[in-house]
DNA sequence: ACTATAGATCGATGATTGTCAATCTATAAT
DNA sequence: ATTATAGATTGACAATCATCGATCTATAGT
């Protein structure tokens, strides 16, 4: 049997540091109150790009900017320029291992 | 028919800044490494007491005793005192409600 | 009473983080 | 070419946080 990447829970068993370290950087990205209405802002649409986000977010353009990327950098969305704007898609199958991960 | 208080997803529909902040306060109680290793350690057995945690965590007293409160004021742990000994356990109810809070 | 132990709390410190103004880059429109 | 716009980057600042030594509290054992 050849050995399959297991991606580990924390209800699985004892998680080492680099597990650890892998999943308490995803979480930070999801832990701002900013971010996670950008997040939903994003799933509830399928395609947004930046400039609609400062508006409801009440935020500025660079820390829009920031948060973009910072979801962005832990996989959890995806961006794609077009002319001169970036869309915003969510990436479910990431939100969903951080699910999995979190036991289940 | 009465109305049930919705906890609400990421996926689900844009979040408003009360339930953003709330759902951030307990990701942020998971988004460390320390505190994720320490959950895991806690739902392997079924009972852990902080004195049990310093080692196998590399971390003095005073910083562990810090990491439970963070996940006790999260809910995410319960705690009971026993003589000397504080007893650490799961809320597994608590961790599903984060899992469901991120969409599913 | 005295001693020892578990753990909470306080105070300090260094690192990280959220925020914005200013600037820079790139694309589109005239 | 010039102008306007989307957004990334930089630098600075205040706030938050992880960590530990020292201290305090409470319980158990002798």
């Amino acid at each position: 049997m050849s050995k399959v990447p297991q991606s580990s829970s924390v209800t699985d068993a004892p998680l080492d540091e680099g597990q650890a370290g892998e999943m308490a950087h995803v979480l930070a990205a999801l832990a701002d109150p900013v971010r996670l209405r950008m997040l939903s802002f994003i799933a509830a649409r399928h395609e947004v790009c930046s400039c609609d986000l400062e508006a409801p977010l009440e935020r500025s353009q660079p820390t829009v900017s920031h948060h973009t990327k910072v979801l962005a950098d832990a996989g959890l969305i995806i961006g794609e320029k077009r002319g001169r704007w970036t869309w915003w898609r969510l990436d479910p199958d990431r939100l969903a291992a951080v699910r999995r991960a979190l036991g289940g």
